[in-house]
DNA sequence: TAAAACAAAAATGTGCACATTTGGCATGAC
DNA sequence: GTCATGCCAAATGTGCACATTTTTGTTTTA
């Protein structure tokens, strides 16, 4: 018994790429949809019996989303989902406002009709959102608002970062939950456009500092205390594992 | 010998948390000096025995390596010192100005004397070591300028995006050489300090990007027929491993 | 002769079996 | 009752043995 062949079934237990990935999203989805409360603990070995598959491949996805910082590794000590202070993030949004500057600096260099025509069609998109009271969509496309400012500039190493820090922020909100209230931030999003045609660069800066200031200063620490540990397994309910263990 | 134990020092054959920083630095110090040339592959076998680990253990810092954009991962196909080619290079120097905008427009909000003096501090450094010729000084200390005005803003997400910025850009000054020529810089940094001090952001956004335009103009497009894969012993020489297995 | 086909060798990827470390819990001392 | 100490179970980290894929070198074929 001691040298069993390991001849495991159907898949193999060999090289499968699109499995790494697959456990990748689930997890992350959960990161960012908030399922995944603050300071929950992520151990390996019940993680690889709710997907199905090895520690290893647990293991690895778990190191991966440490490296992109979305989860906390501490040696010997495994996988946590970050606790972020108010510090942290109003860090996040300190950095987008000035990223959002450079990027308007450099934006009303080469503003064309085509980048505000298309710019004022998203608007449009986000206003029909805010008002048939799609939250949710209006929060997504208030976020794309931002990328779409900083891909005009086709810059790769910006747009990432740029993603980082909304993937950051979107997490962080879960947490601070920036209110119920409306987005409302579209008449800013149209003044920064607006500030765009007229090639006003002070004007652009300005209104898009206000905005984000009107963002940070609805978050509001909610509390620290009962961020309640939970279980994976329900978190993870909609997984099919390959091949789960019976209870 | 075959079965060898590998009883490292003092631990034993496990658990060695500097043993990856080693490799990961000594590997990162070559890049960074260039003295890996773009396009190397990185096998694992011929590491693990240079520097006398284990190939898991070379294997995790390549991988790491990768999520940081250093190394060029290709699946099944391991790990290549990356070409960038000159896009490359000039987008990681337009956001590298685009992001300078973006600091530069928070930080008139708040200079203060005390920045102003560090700053004129730095720049009589850079300018000591240029008078006396001292060219690995004075690309450090060049360098070490834009960190300084990302750093006063005290955020450590744009510190860190910067530091990216910087290490990649210093890994493709050493393709495209930028020449042999002074740096030259300081004027253009000592122009920035003073647009800064008398809070002239128009100004002090003008002379930066005057600034980045001008390094930019001095990439050139060298040659990429001679990459020529290196003896990986020989880049690595100067390491002591723990136990080479005999010639 | 050049291209295609095949075989051997090397390199990468992965599961598993431990070694090591951490955390919890019971036991004992003050 | 509280704190310290020592064990035991669980979790993390690592080397190793393959499986799989890629690469290289050789032979065959048009």
């Amino acid at each position: 018994m001691a040298t069993q062949r390991r001849r495991n079934g159907q898949g193999s237990g060999k090289a499968n790429p699109a499995e790494d990935e697959a456990v990748y999203q689930a997890i992350l989805h959960a990161l960012l949809e908030g399922t995944l409360k603050a300071g929950t603990k992520l151990a390996e070995p019940p993680l690889a019996e709710i997907f199905g598959v090895s520690r290893e491949r647990i293991r690895k996805v778990l190191h991966r989303l440490g490296a992109e910082r979305r989860l906390e590794m501490i040696p010997n000590r495994g996988a946590r989902v970050p606790r972020p202070t108010l510090d942290d993030v109003r860090s996040v949004y300190e950095a987008h406002r000035v990223l959002e500057a450079g990027v308007l600096t450099q934006l009303v260099r080469h503003v064309d009709d085509a980048l505000i025509d298309r710019l004022n069609a998203h608007l449009a998109e986000e206003r029909a959102a805010a008002t048939r009271g799609d939250r949710a969509a209006s929060v997504r496309l208030s976020g794309a608002f931002h990328v779409y400012l900083v891909e005009a500039l086709g810059n790769a190493e910006l747009s990432r970062f740029l993603a980082d820090l909304l993937s950051r922020s979107s997490v962080m909100v879960s947490v601070y939950e920036p209110a119920t209230d409306s987005i409302c931030a579209v008449d800013e999003h149209g003044a920064i456009v607006e500030a765009l045609r007229a090639r006003d660069l002070a004007r652009a800066i300005a209104v898009s500092r206000e905005h984000f200031i009107h963002v940070e200063s609805r978050l509001h620490l909610d509390d620290d205390a009962a961020p309640a540990a939970e279980d994976l397994t329900s978190v993870f309910a909609a997984v099919k594992p390959k091949r789960r263990k019976a209870r």
